[in-house]
DNA sequence: TGTTAGCACTCTATGAGTTCGAGTGCTAAG
DNA sequence: CTTAGCACTCGAACTCATAGAGTGCTAACA
């Protein structure tokens, strides 16, 4: 258990290295607000929360740095939140103040903000777009073999692929393929149009279109293959403004890491409703193991669900991303719930 | 002017210093095959080379170093060029092997494999999609208040863009306004579209459609807004791995400048046709002094036209990457030429 | 009993002094 | 013109000494 004292000490130890980046000794501590007793007090008090695996040495005369389970505490029980600053907000909210109407769009340049603002990396998951409900499907020819399907969604995604079609095809057929597939399709969300393209349409089409399996194998192709997600990136070069990075070898795993998507899931704690904050080893991927991660869920309308990231050095500003990600996520849902409910 | 043994000497030197990063000294040179002469006359040589600045020491006594003119001079006059080997050939290929009938797709994978097989970073610079010509509009109504434009172009690119529209329009007017369009704008080239749209369709609107204006406005604007070009990169993060970039804050720089897509046309030099070098400060930016890139133009069909370009340090492969780009672009013009013009 | 002053001790960072080796330029002989 | 030889230079790596920040412990104090 820890006395008031040392929680004071704690947090003032902690604060003070996130904002120096260098171990902090008795006599810095002395020195701050808050704080009245002797550095030798400080000395006790520290060697205390040391022995309760709080703090850290870098080496036997040296002053302490938090240790895991320091910024554990830290985060769990001692951070006060502050509002976030005016001048951020209007950052934040000159999204809006353009007339973007696309979620992507304002999702992509919210990430670049917030990287902007907090000198760090931002991931923000989209809406899983396999929820999206198709409102409306075409196929327009292109030349004799090739043509481009296109399937717009309820919230304005539009998925395109081109596929190759035989090259004598009746032009009508692909009509009539369009409208067969309009009428049983529309409402269908993307993640059940594959198995309801298989089920309710290849007997329809088998019975009004001459050569259906050349034309639907295709077509069927190209709806299958994965596209890449949507996933934003803000300031993935922040990384190189921390001084806490400077071995070139990590930096490179930890880019490769993010850059990569399919390590996305182990980095977002998707599905987790509300903040979630994961320190260093806390994280499932061995190059983060440096690395603290923020994130906090946004909802639009009441259903779909993304991520908001902030990717930092374990030393990070707790405090100000914990702040600036509530109020961020509470803004985003707001109005792109506004936006995609039509208003 | 430059004996043949100076000759040699210089481009052994090159060869040497392109390989191991190191100053090379007399000595080493030696040993190096075709030549024979002793340590001593390669030292005369040497010093004659670097008097005519080919060739530069880091300190008094170390070996030396290509300058940016033996750079030049080296991939001027001796660039020995060698056949692409086999299995580099094998991993370009595989592009095609999938079904990949999407030109973005085929770009996008050829900077990958690119990055991957050189360890530098590649930049692919699609065709001007503006140049491209409409075969099909389309406005899809979202909600009361919300539509979506789509522009399908004979390549099989899609453009689409949200735009709002009066909550109570009648959807036969929008119906009405798809077909004025359709009608007039087929065959224009994206480039053209905009003046196109004003100039022809505007009084043909305003005569059949009742609140033209609002709508067209907002669809006007939708289609204005500039969209991300279509650069593609490969092995962004490959620069980390270069021995020659150890200060963070230069990589810092140096991504900076490739991330941000306003650089683009400082970096590659658009419209020059064939293969281009520039060497260190023969870049425009300052941030790439310590950079050479390598670029290549293909074509699509007769005329259009996108780049591809290696960006590695100063110390790059030149020989080898002169000759894969030279195979890479000739593949892919081809390809690409066969896809587009449907076989 | 908790707090504090004092002190010996530890460890890092810094800078000066050495040595080693690779490399050079120059000279003189072949 | 080429080459062997040699004095010289400079960076890299190592040692050594010092300064400074910080610790832990002890003993005195309130």
């Amino acid at each position: 258990m820890l006395t008031e004292r040392q929680l004071l000490i704690l947090k003032v130890t902690v604060d003070d290295y996130i904002q120096s980046a260098q171990p902090v000794g008795s006599n810095q501590l002395t020195k701050k607000p808050g704080i009245t007793s002797s550095s030798a007090t400080i000395r006790n008090e520290l060697a205390e929360l040391e022995s309760q695996g709080y703090l850290e040495k870098t080496h036997t005369s040296s002053g302490r740095i938090p240790s895991q389970k320091g910024y554990r505490y830290y985060v769990d029980h001692l951070l006060t939140p502050n509002p976030v600053p005016q001048q951020d907000i209007v950052q934040l909210r000159s999204v809006f103040e353009e007339k973007v109407t696309e979620t992507e769009e304002i999702i992509k340049r919210s990430a670049g903000i917030l990287s902007e603002l907090t000198n760090y990396t931002s991931i923000l998951l989209g809406p899983d777009i396999r929820k999206h409900i198709v409102k409306k499907l075409s196929i327009v020819p292109l030349s004799p073999g090739m043509a481009v399907a296109i399937i717009v969604t309820d919230s304005g995604h539009v998925e395109n692929r081109v596929f190759s079609i035989p090259a004598d095809m009746d032009p009508s057929d692909i009509e009539k393929m369009v409208n067969i597939l309009n009428e049983r399709l529309i409402g269908v969300s993307l993640y059940d149009l594959h198995r309801r393209l298989e089920q309710e349409t290849l007997a329809l089409l088998r019975q009004h279109i001459e050569r259906y399996g050349e034309l639907f194998r295709t077509f069927q192709q190209a709806l299958l293959l994965p596209r890449a997600d949507n996933v934003y990136y803000g300031g993935k070069l922040n990384i190189l403004k921390q001084p806490d990075f400077h071995d070139i070898q990590k930096i490179r795993e930890l880019m490769d890491v993010m850059e990569e998507g399919k390590h996305i899931p182990e980095i977002l704690p998707i599905g987790a409703q509300g903040l979630q904050i994961r320190i260093g080893s806390e994280n499932a991927l061995a190059a983060m193991e440096d690395c603290s991660v923020i994130t906090v869920s946004y909802d639009i309308g009441d259903e779909q669900v993304g991520s908001i990231a902030i990717v930092g050095p374990k030393r990070m500003d707790y405090r100000r991303i914990v702040s600036l990600l509530d109020y961020v996520s509470g803004d985003l849902s707001k109005e792109l719930t506004r936006l995609f409910q039509g208003k």
